[in-house]
DNA sequence: CCGTATCCTAAAGGATACTG
DNA sequence: CAGTATCCTTTAGGATACGG
């Protein structure tokens, strides 16, 4: 399987589990919340509109498992979790920004190849 | 879920969609394999180890949707399908480098993440 | 407030058989 | 050769209820 694939894409290969604990459905969006702040879980959860409260407790684990984000409990008298991105998460904003210049450069031709291949007579 | 939110980690919200068809279980070792060279179905499916016909063909199918990849039959006797990638798909190549590159960069410090959050006691 | 536990349904994934 | 169709098992996802 990887005797003569591409360098850059073989690599794919390699690294792909890692990338795949980090574009979980969520992931990408807490982290972009938590770029700009530390948030608390209910805020969290009001930001992003759409995930329940199961969706979002996995993917703060599994993002706090990879050392992307941190979990703080404050003992406050309804206690308090606060989560922040460490700086781990936040050296991926880089790598990340090429990816969506990326996908800004070339969403129309995608979205022009799908409608292409949607359109196309069936059997 | 957007009005403060960090512009790069933003933006992925907006891309995740697009994203997310291109981070396929199997698309990135396809493209490995197609960014060498044309390549037919029976044969990624040897270079594929693991893969099985409908995984291969349902990763081909969306790359072939979203325009990263071409589908070209080849009316011999037993007939032939040769799949190549296209200059959109050969594009995605740097873009991803620089994914790979962070991985590979870190990869250490997120298994380190990994068994420090494992061997934590439980409740 | 911040979760875990449970239950149920929906969707994904694999194996096998069959067709142009 | 290159798939599609079918069945079946496994996993993920959502709703609800409860605990620290």
């Amino acid at each position: 399987m990887s005797d003569s694939a591409d360098p850059v894409f073989a690599e794919a290969c390699a690294t792909r589990p890692i990338i795949d604990e980090i574009a979980n459905k969520w992931s990408i969006m807490i982290l972009s919340v938590l770029c700009t702040q530390p948030t608390r879980f209910n805020m969290l959860r009001r930001r992003l509109e759409g995930v329940t409260q199961k969706a979002l407790t996995q993917a703060l684990r599994r993002l706090e498992r990879n050392g992307l984000v941190s979990r703080q409990v404050i003992a406050s008298s309804p206690v308090a979790v606060e989560y922040s991105i460490t700086p781990l998460g936040h050296s991926l904003k880089d790598p990340m920004a090429a990816l969506y210049q990326w996908t800004r450069d070339h969403v129309a031709d995608v979205q022009a190849a799908q409608r292409n291949f949607d359109q196309r007579p069936g059997t």
